[in-house]
RNA sequence: UGAGUUGGCCAAGACAAUCGCUGCUUGCGUAAGCAAGGGGAGGAAAGUCCGGGCUCCACAGGGCAGGGUGCCAGGUAAUGCCUGGGAGGCGUGAGCCUACGACCAGUGCAACAGAGAGCAAACCGCCGAUGGCCCGCGCAAGUGGGAUCAGGUAAGGGUGAAAGGGUGCGGUAAGAGCGCACCGCGCGACUGGCAACAGUUCGUGGCACGGUAAACUCCACCCGGAGCAAGAUCAAAUAGGCCCUCUAUGGCGCGGCCCGCGUUGAGGGCGGGUAGAUUGCUUGAGGCUUAGGGUGACCUAAGUCCUAGAGGAAUGAUUGUCACUCUGGCAACAGAGAACAGAACCCGGCUUAAUGGCCAACUCACUUU
RNA sequence: AGGGGCGUAGCCAAGCGGUAAGGCAGCGGGUUUUGAUCCCGCCACGCCCAGGUUCGAAUCCUGGCGCCCCUG
């Protein structure tokens, strides 16, 4: 039985961790989300979030799409590499229903891992 | 039965399965952690518009600014809130609404129109009694008529948001609170009420004291400053330098200003260099029940309960079953919907957002007995 | 958490109790063989929204909405 535990190991906790995120990322994007990513020395995946106000106005819709992405991100865990990954809002999402939302990042987890491993052979 | 008014309550509902997050208690463990149990968003958590608690700073005291509130009484930790009452307005009614002190302390403002707009004013109009003018009668004193010069007049027209009480009678040259009656208004007394205020009460004044203070202002009352990034504790690293300028009737504390009080360097540039953690943090002007007091807001007493504490920021996701509402359908059923919205030190209010339902009391209309 | 400012025609804006200036753009006309320039005219039933004060509100007051900026 695999784990499936969301802990603090597995976020982006300071400042600092976001700003190395930022610097030379690749991105892999779909309609709703752009996601930055960065390979870390880790066995594990990182995930940060960035919902900006101005495009979410109301903090329970922001709330909901956090929760949202931190859901499928940690079923979907152990697909992934040793990448930290920084999820961005890209329009007001705010009316997209939650299934939707799921089968977008899906298609993102898997697109991250090819990348990554496309990055890793050249 | 329908329409409505007021007050209160509830709120993506219940159950199950799987996978999570978080902090609390217990057990094991040196520790990391693991296991079990029982918790985990709101009526507005929102806007941050008021009022407090709490914390630090300041504070002998006073003055001047500045801000706020504004019928009266009560409630409260306090309020700009709430309750009760008064006055005014709205509604058939239950009820609802109101920034509701003072322009006889002073200053200001009122475009355009209009004759006149602030110790009122004669454009049209009316009159022309009185003094002149002209004509007739008369010897004369005088008398009759005419026009309107002086003049009188706020009834009527017209202007304006606003033109200095209303109606009627008398009065007059025409008029006019000029006089009188009634109504209204001001002032004083008396009575009721803690008071605001009220009165088929009495007396008195012929009678504006016009509007505007969400204009300056005056009057009464209130207000020290910041905010949990407040503040406290612990630990580590770096530095403890150099140069220039200014100054003691100066600078700083002091964050409205002044008197005053305390303190003694201050400012600029260069260089060097940074690491945070814990706490505050949830038990409180707390909730519920009962009894008592009060018209009520609320208060008192006894019993009982513990009910979120995150930190790139938890309070969830998926699936199934059953409920609720709407649409289609005879039905089985199918589809859709389920508001506003997410705690960040904590309370009391206000305001704003928004959907459905439940309960109680009352009002109006119709029907039945 | 605390503080400051703005919202007026499609755009830039002035006005801050008494008829909403001005410029650019647009539309119509004139001048010109045509165009540019130039000249004339038109263009806000209303000043972000809703109440209130006032005879009268873009302006004053109250509440809300949106946007921008500053401090830590």
């Amino acid at each position: 039985m695999v784990s499936l535990n969301f802990g603090r190991e597995l976020r982006l906790l300071a400042p600092s961790q976001f700003d190395n995120v930022f610097q030379h990322p690749f991105r892999v994007a779909s309609p709703l989300f752009t996601i930055l990513a960065k390979p870390n020395q880790l066995a594990h995946p990182r995930l940060g979030l960035t919902i900006a106000k101005k495009r979410v106005k109301l903090a329970v819709q922001r709330n909901r799409i956090k929760r949202c992405v931190r859901d499928s991100f940690r079923l979907h865990q152990h697909q992934l590499p040793g990448v930290d990954l920084v999820l961005m809002v890209k329009g007001d999402i705010s009316n997209t229903p939650n299934s939707e939302l799921l089968q977008q990042l899906e298609r993102l987890w898997s697109k991250i891992a090819r990348q990554y491993i496309a990055l890793q052979s050249s």
